[in-house]
DNA sequence: GTCTATACTTGGATAGAC
DNA sequence: GTCTATCCAAGTATAGAC
């Protein structure tokens, strides 16, 4: 599976922020996607954006959509890590959509959530980058559900909660919202949802003792 | 504003589906839409779906993009005649969920809410295109917070719910659940989210009054 | 590793025959 | 109104100089 195209590297060794021309692409390539969307994603846009040459595009990837699949790369392990620490301290629902608005805010700000709706809506376009598309995104969906588990490990909610399905209703709002906040310019719109959805969820949790008995009966 | 590739068509004086080449170009548009995105969305590819010649979509449209945006208006004013009947006989969030799942499984399968998706998404790659289109999903936000405003007329969470955010999340889960709906081909995933949600209004709705008490003390 | 040059393909758009 | 023919721009990809 591994294309012949792909030339011997350095890949950092070191942990810094890599520097050369392939992780220029990469960036670029996310940049495009945000800022033109993927039909205007082309190995010239991407290669302008560099800084360098459209050759290198196929030097380094082989192909564009190769390219672009390593831009979704960069995006899912960056993101993970930055996901990962800021639940770690996070147990109950509340302080889930504190953070998560924070995190949200910074994948619309910087782009990363356009990546993920470009190549989503771009995929139906080539033959076989949907299922490419799909293998990356499924992290996504796996750690929102386990980001809903333990941020309802102690709560009562917990038990009529289907973690599967509110996890992937989670992704899509996510996806949706970005599309829209892309849309009209206006992140605003998009995080202000969180508040109310704290209180929600909030008020919901104060009540749920009662709501138990109701649904165990 | 009226272009003038405009040419003096029929333009459907009766009220049946229209079979002209027009017509047939809107749909074929709607069908690759569906099935190549926005990016595939070609006025060859477009043109081979109609069976016409590919130069009477500039003779039609002007444009490749005001074809697009000539079907994004066909979807929208169909599906806005659909809701409209669907949500008429609608008093409680209950039935509200009861027929958008219905309406929600035929936007999926004939193609209509990718349509919206991939005209917002490949909005980017087209200056001006995303101002036209946002005036053009602007009253699909509308309808979901008039539809969530009567649904919610006799009930008491109508006091505590933000009914143009709600509209806005709904709106936003509506794409989202599409893209990974139209991403995996699991049509199913999307629409048993509604069944929890119906599970959860309901439940909240039995326990509101005593939510009021405490909200508005 | 990066560039130039180039071959080839596809797509947007127009002109003109019918 | 529909088609053929055509032009031109832009894109993918490769070869080869440096």
């Amino acid at each position: 599976m591994a294309k012949p195209g792909q030339p011997s590297r350095p890949r950092s060794d070191h942990s810094g922020p890599e520097t050369g021309t392939r992780q220029a692409l990469v960036d670029a390539a996310i940049e495009t996607l945000h800022e033109e969307g993927f039909a205007g994603a082309s190995a010239r846009a991407i290669a302008r954006r560099a800084g360098c040459n459209q050759a290198l595009v196929f030097y380094y990837f082989g192909s564009v959509v190769d390219l672009l699949l390593a831009a979704l790369d960069a995006v899912s392990q960056a993101r993970f890590v930055r996901y990962s620490a800021a639940v770690e301290v996070v147990t109950n629902p509340a302080d889930l959509l504190a953070v998560a608005v924070d995190v949200f805010r910074e994948d619309l700000d910087a782009g990363y959530a356009t990546v993920l709706v470009e190549m989503i809506a771009g995929a139906s376009s080539t033959p076989g980058l949907g299922a490419e598309v799909a293998r990356r995104i499924a992290p996504w969906a796996d750690f929102a559900e386990s980001a809903v588990s333990s941020a309802l490990a102690d709560s009562p909610l917990r038990a009529m909660v289907p973690t599967g399905e509110v996890a992937h209703a989670i992704v899509a709002l996510y996806l949706g919202l970005e599309m829209l906040a892309n849309l009209d310019g206006d992140r605003g719109r998009a995080t202000a949802l969180f508040g109310h959805l704290a209180l929600l969820v909030s008020a919901f949790e104060a009540l749920s003792p009662r709501l138990m008995q109701r649904e165990n009966r």
